[in-house]
DNA sequence: GTATTATCTAAGTCT
DNA sequence: TAGATAATAC
């Protein structure tokens, strides 16, 4: 590609010339950023830079894929392969199993997802007697992941009033000692969080000065993506790494810095003029993604922030249609205006289904707005939630993989120890992590091991702990001798796995075996594709642990509507953009409204949900939404009123009105069920429960004394007494030759015999 | 020790 | 509502 800095604009083109010293790009939404970066990297190639000397680091896998496929067709050769691209989290796991034997770990480390971490606190602290509602397991990971991101230590916390002084205040005395086990437990194991993965980093380079230099060496031109939402580790590491050259640019914008809550510090852009002096500066505020509507909407929110860089973003695009707010009645009826107003775009506009997005605050929001799609047969894809590699039965097999190449992993013996059922229960387990504890070894030794860890467990226990570790053993010979598909496959079906859930032929357990095979195809793939000598399960392992579920997307997956979280959607773009859940407490969040950070936070959220758009922008709210099992109402998002109406359909909003119109968009008349397109549920859409004829809140009023019911468990029935309201109502049945027993409505699945 | 069912309780964003 | 845990039956 010829000629390709002509495709810049002015400032994206003194960006992308300046190729030496530190430099900062802030770019507002839909100014080309990617574009830049991408370009840089070519420039740099073009003008002579070694591809192996560049380091690149992106917020996401996909991004990372995306940009290098991008350089390779602007620089025209191969030249982009050798090019070090990826997430901190990535690159940083590379490098450590290259240099992984000086930080006393070894280059097999297996990575702990939320999961793993979760259920090794959780075991602390079950060990540790201690009270598990005043420890909750989800709170002492949040704050040991903070601890990390802030470099304070087991020991640094031991040695600080201030936060002993937190902690015993709130009743948890102990967290200190919790932190120290979970490291101690991790290192045993072999095994690192996503934390460690950056902690590490920063040790290996900080205590290791030929590290150090080899890498800064390596890395002569560093680019960062997305600096606003590096946290003070990456930020640390990244100082560290680019102290020998200074050739170090960074990307990103203020405004869209949305991952607080996982240690992104805004510092580290102020920072960044005082580590380097002589540093430019350059601003992209030119939008070329949205309508001068969208635009204006956008910068009269975000002007409600107080901390903020000064720019303003601007574009030379048409006005384009106003936003729509729109109320409705609930998050069913908020679901299928959505559905609605997609079908009929659809049809009008002659649009394809990846041209629409619905952006949430939270997860849990998919589900109504899944419902409502599915009933008009639109197909969709769903982003968040479970990964497909966190799903049970699949982590279960990997859990059988992890253990054939790292024996020591903890999370991942417990896993399989007893799945499927051989006879290990958990007194037996329990004695097993006793042993391990009083002798600082991992729970594979100690299975190897048994009289010398002089575990006291019984003949029967003894005998078949004995067969499981033959069974891994045999596996372990193996892993060097097969190629990764022949290896997944044999342990799949030599250790019951495959037959377990095989003989599930319930609609749940059949879509576990699909998922079974679907991972066994992967690795598949994955082996006819790799070089000789680079087929192996390791190397897969290593592939898939950093992966999200957004980097997993199928070619079928292609021409969908496109459901996700505001985070998840960062960074990309969609011509119709539904932003849903506009209420309080929901977004913003109940949890960040007590503090001005946490709003403005919440503010620039909103920011990036309203900049994905480029040319129609929809708003909904509901009056009521069911959460935790009931209705609850809602009030309007402070945000919207905070919106300039002169860029919004006036029409529609009237904020303050009790009743819901019946039709909200006014502009779409009543529709049609369309029969055209087919439903397709992906593999990735969570399995939506399949609703029986059961009592729910709506017949509950039909269950009266004497009516006929049957229970799944007790068979035939009748109601002998009803007591107790709404969602504690309890029902006296007398079942045939059970006998007499209280069931809770809301639970008791009862069908009525009529 | 295992499997099934009853009851309780939480409730957010992600590598 | 769903996921986790406790209780119960086998």
């Amino acid at each position: 590609m010829d000629n390709y800095l002509e495709h810049l604009n002015q400032s994206q083109c003194t960006a992308v010339r300046q190729l030496e010293g530190p430099m900062m790009v802030i770019a507002g939404p839909g100014s080309g950023k990617t574009r830049v970066l991408t370009y840089r990297i070519a420039h740099l190639i073009k003008s002579g830079t070694d591809s192996f000397n560049i380091l690149a680091l992106t917020f996401t896998n996909k991004a990372a894929k995306e940009m290098r496929n991008r350089i390779e067709s602007i620089v025209e050769n191969h030249e982009a392969r050798n090019l070090w691209m990826g997430t901190f989290h990535a690159v940083f796991s590379k490098i450590l199993r290259i240099e992984a034997e000086k930080i006393n770990y070894t280059s097999n480390f297996t990575i702990y997802d939320t999961a793993d971490a979760k259920s090794l606190i959780k075991s602390i602290i079950k060990e540790m007697g201690l009270d598990k509602d005043l420890y909750k397991p989800a709170v002492i990971q949040n704050r040991i992941s903070s601890l990390k991101n802030s470099f304070i230590s087991p020991k640094d916390y031991g040695n600080s009033p201030e936060l002993l002084q937190t902690d015993k205040i709130a009743r948890r005395d102990a967290f200190g000692s919790i932190y120290q086990k979970y490291n101690k437990r991790c290192v045993k194991s072999g095994a690192m969080d996503f934390d460690d993965l950056l902690l590490n980093t920063y040790h290996l380079l900080n205590e290791f000065p030929d590290v150090l230099y080899k890498y800064q060496n390596k890395f002569k031109y560093i680019l960062v993506d997305e600096y606003q939402d590096t946290n003070h580790v990456q930020y640390l590491i990244i100082k560290k790494l680019a102290a020998l050259n200074e050739n170090i640019c960074v990307v990103g914008d203020d405004a869209q810095s949305i991952y607080s809550f996982r240690g992104a510090n805004i510092q580290n852009i102020l920072n960044f003029k005082v580590d380097y002096p002589d540093f430019k500066t350059f601003k992209l505020e030119q939008n070329y993604r949205s309508t001068s509507n969208i635009v204006n909407l956008a910068n009269s929110l975000i002007t409600h922030n107080k901390k903020q860089i000064e720019k303003e973003v601007w574009t030379k695009n048409n006005e384009g249609e106003k936003t729509i707010v729109c109320k409705t009645l609930n998050d069913n009826e908020e679901g299928r205006i959505v559905a609605n107003t997609i079908y009929q775009l659809y049809i009008k506009e002659k649009t394809n289904w990846q041209d629409y997005a619905v952006l949430y605050r939270t997860n849990a929001q998919s589900r109504a707005l899944e419902e409502a799609l599915r009933k008009k047969n639109i197909p969709y894809k769903i982003y968040g939630g479970l990964s497909f590699y966190a799903r049970k039965e699949v982590k279960d097999v990997l859990a059988y993989f992890r253990i054939c190449i790292n024996p020591k992993d903890e999370e991942a013996l417990k896993r399989i120890i007893n799945y499927p059922t051989r006879g290990i229960g958990a007194t037996t387990l329990q004695k097993l992590i006793i042993a391990a504890n009083n002798n600082e070894v991992s729970i594979w030794e100690v299975i190897e091991s048994l009289e010398k860890y002089e575990v006291k467990i019984n003949k029967g226990s003894t005998e078949k702990l004995n067969q499981f570790a033959t069974l891994i053993n045999s596996y372990i010979v193996q892993k060097d001798k097969l190629d990764a598909y022949a290896l997944a496959e044999q342990i799949a079906k030599n250790s019951g796995v495959f037959h377990d859930l095989y003989s599930d032929k319930t609609a749940e357990g059949v879509s576990r075996f699909e998922n079974l095979q679907e991972l066994l195809n992967g690795i598949k793939d994955f082996s006819e594709k790799a070089v000789a000598g680079e087929n192996k399960l390791e190397l897969f392992m290593q592939d898939i642990a950093l992966l999200t579920n957004a980097d997993n997307e199928k070619d079928d997956d292609y021409n969908k509507v496109t459901l996700m979280t505001i985070h998840a959607a960062k960074g990309l773009e969609f011509p119709y953009v539904f932003v849903v859940g506009l209420e309080e407490n929901l977004f913003p969040s109940m949890m960040t409204m007590d503090s001005r950070d946490g709003l403005e936070e919440e503010r620039r959220l909103f920011y990036v949900a309203i900049t994905r758009a480029e040319k129609r922008l929809f708003l909904s709210y509901a009056l009521s939404r069911f959460k935790w099992g009931q209705y609850t109402d809602c009030n309007p998002s402070r945000f919207l009123e905070e919106l300039n109406k002169k860029f919004i359909e006036e029409s529609i909003i009237k904020l303050n009105e009790k009743v819901a119109e019946k039709k909200p968009y006014k502009i779409f008349a009543k529709t049609k069920t369309p029969t055209k397109p087919k439903p397709r549920i992906t593999k990735n859409l969570k399995k939506v429960s399949a609703t029986k004829q059961n009592v729910n809140a709506s017949n509950l009023q039909n269950l009266q004394v004497g009516v006929n019911v049957k229970h799944s468990r007790f068979g035939k029935g009748k109601i002998l007494k009803i007591e107790g309201s709404d969602a504690n109502k309890k029902a006296t049945v007398f079942f045939e030759g059970v006998g007499q027993k209280m069931l809770l409505l809301k639970f008791a699945r009862l069908e009525i015999l009529s």
